[in-house]
DNA sequence: TTGTAGGCGTTATCAT
DNA sequence: ATGATAACGCCTACAA
């Protein structure tokens, strides 16, 4: 619509009486450039409104200074945390980010993968949807070597380097915890997912019940979607059970919490009659009553390292392939939900 | 770093022993291009892993298929489901986004409008941070005629489109709905913010008390942060208010929450003792105990329209001017918490 | 229907 | 230290 036109180094030039080359080099500093023009230069540029076009650059460049974002969604705690860290770093090192979001879809993903390469973004940093089981979608980039870090939600891969946290130590973690309570019938209740995040918190658990000469039962793993929905699902299954179980660990806060409250409705006691622990401290795990206990990792962190990551390998700084896998610190934040002694 | 020559359409032209020009239309779809030669020229260029520079056709269309998002943050439930609104349309309209969150900061507002304005997104859509007490961060965009649409925390001004919901009416239905239920004495929480959101919310209550001779009284208007901690603090203020409150009207859910289990801890009994009406539902208004009665509407839609807005204006579908301001459908949800007679 | 040629705004390579 | 000039990859009159 009324776009007036913009102001180049043309017009800078031509008012100033030199010649563009000499704008241009004034407008980046470069060194063999006299004080006095580039202070004419800059202050011209300034009064004038005059602002690089990034396309021009672009063109020469071959570099976007764009970064691609695919998460599954944004609308929990965790993930917006992750995008609000990635954001700070990119911003700080002037990237722009190009987000788009699967909706746990791997056709989605797979779109938005296209798309972003299509928009030639330097650079990838991708979380997988639930129902995502190779990476054959995201070849466009391996074959190009345009890097890719996955974060949380990631599958083995050799091109690429990803950033969790130890699921399997946590998971251990948390298992541990609900046996010292003296949970003996454990449940664990994980995603339909093809994601080493869930296999390595299920293998947690088992191995924590093996440690402990706790039987494993494999009617103790429910596989459901992870929100409040599927936790009440899990409650139907879980109150069928006989003997009832005594305790549960849930790969997710929400639901665990849909669990919980759909328990507290059958009168049944927690964490007296079941213990809980859920995982990603979200807000809500301090709402629900008792609290949850969970396991704690900063969403913040992980984006922030993911991109600081990116934005290094991009700059030639580091190199990527000597740590395959970065693993990121967490806790185990003990709360009323699964503390059955005082 | 391995980063490979690019395919470009002299690649095909010469190949195919036609001219660019020709490659050229026949992947724009061109009318004017012979079937065959356009089949040839899509072929090829699949073969050939043709992708098109998307910065020399910006260079020269001057349009940057791109829109810029600012929100205060992304963690709320609010928030992050207008983001993934947005996206959806943009993905499917071709456009791409540019996100940056303000931290609730106008400082880190204005430094993003400069970016994206440097950027030279298409358009804008923003919604304030708490802070932000006028516009005019916004003039290069404004003095350039780039639309700028403002979603939730919006400010009044002449230049620029309004999405929101009528906060006022929103107010008065769950103030009214308190009165309805037997409160006399209702306590309002709101933002030390400037936005007509708080304003109108905090008016729709007065009103509402005026309507049924309610007196209003100014030191029940609590002005807190809008998150858990600032519930909690407004917790501490209700309990030292005498006669006692019988019913909060909060203006936002998470701030609701944590003034209803700081009152819990007291044995504040709700909604017996005092009910509570939020604002938002998030997630978390089903987890507290008694679940809060919440104004309910949909951040995917306000994020769609927002987004389909600008677009359709960029399109030169649309004017803007003339709905300066589009209000949205919205409900109040009643449960438990302020349900104080069967 | 297709080809020629010029330009979009920068940057980089030469000279000067 | 500065200036001319040629890319960068694509689009679009205009001509053929």
């Amino acid at each position: 619509m009324g776009q007036s036109k913009e102001v180049t180094i043309y017009d800078i030039a031509r008012k100033l009486n030199i010649s563009a080359a000499t704008v241009s080099r004034g407008l980046q500093m470069h060194p063999c450039t006299a004080k006095k023009t580039m202070k004419k230069i800059l202050d011209a540029a300034e009064e004038m409104g005059y602002r690089t076009n990034p396309f021009a650059r672009n063109l020469i460049s071959r570099r976007t200074k764009t970064i691609g974002v695919i998460v599954p969604g944004l609308t929990s705690h965790f993930m917006s945390s992750v995008v609000e860290g990635i954001e700070r770093v990119a911003n700080k090192k002037g990237y722009n980010l190009l987000i788009s979001h699967s909706s746990e879809s791997t056709a989605k993903e797979a779109d938005s993968v296209k798309a972003l390469f299509n928009n030639r973004v330097d650079g990838l940093l991708a979380s997988l949807a639930h129902d995502t089981k190779d990476l054959a979608h995201f070849d466009l980039f391996f074959k190009k070597d345009i890097p890719v870090i996955f974060f949380d939600r990631v599958l083995e891969h050799e091109n690429s380097t990803n950033i969790l946290i130890d699921n399997h130590k946590a998971a251990y973690m948390a298992t541990n915890h609900l046996i010292s309570q003296g949970c003996r019938r454990i449940v664990h209740i994980t995603a339909p997912s093809l994601q080493s995040v869930y296999a390595d918190r299920c293998s947690g658990y088992k191995q924590a019940l093996l440690d402990h000469q706790v039987k494993f039962k494999k009617e103790y793993v429910l596989v459901e979607d992870l929100n409040m929905q599927g936790g009440a699902h899990a409650a139907e299954m879980i109150l069928k059970m006989r003997p009832a179980p005594d305790g549960v660990f849930v790969a997710n806060d929400l639901c665990a919490i849909g669990c919980m409250l759909a328990l507290k409705q059958k009168d049944v006691k927690i964490p007296q009659d079941i213990a809980f622990v859920g995982f990603n401290n979200d807000p809500a795990s301090k709402v629900i009553e008792p609290n949850l206990t969970t396991v704690d990792y900063s969403g913040h962190d992980v984006g922030e390292t993911a991109a600081r990551y990116l934005i290094n390998h991009l700059s030639g700084l580091s190199t990527i392939q000597d740590t395959n896998t970065v693993m990121l610190r967490f806790e185990l934040i003990v709360r009323e939900s699964s503390t059955r002694h005082k």
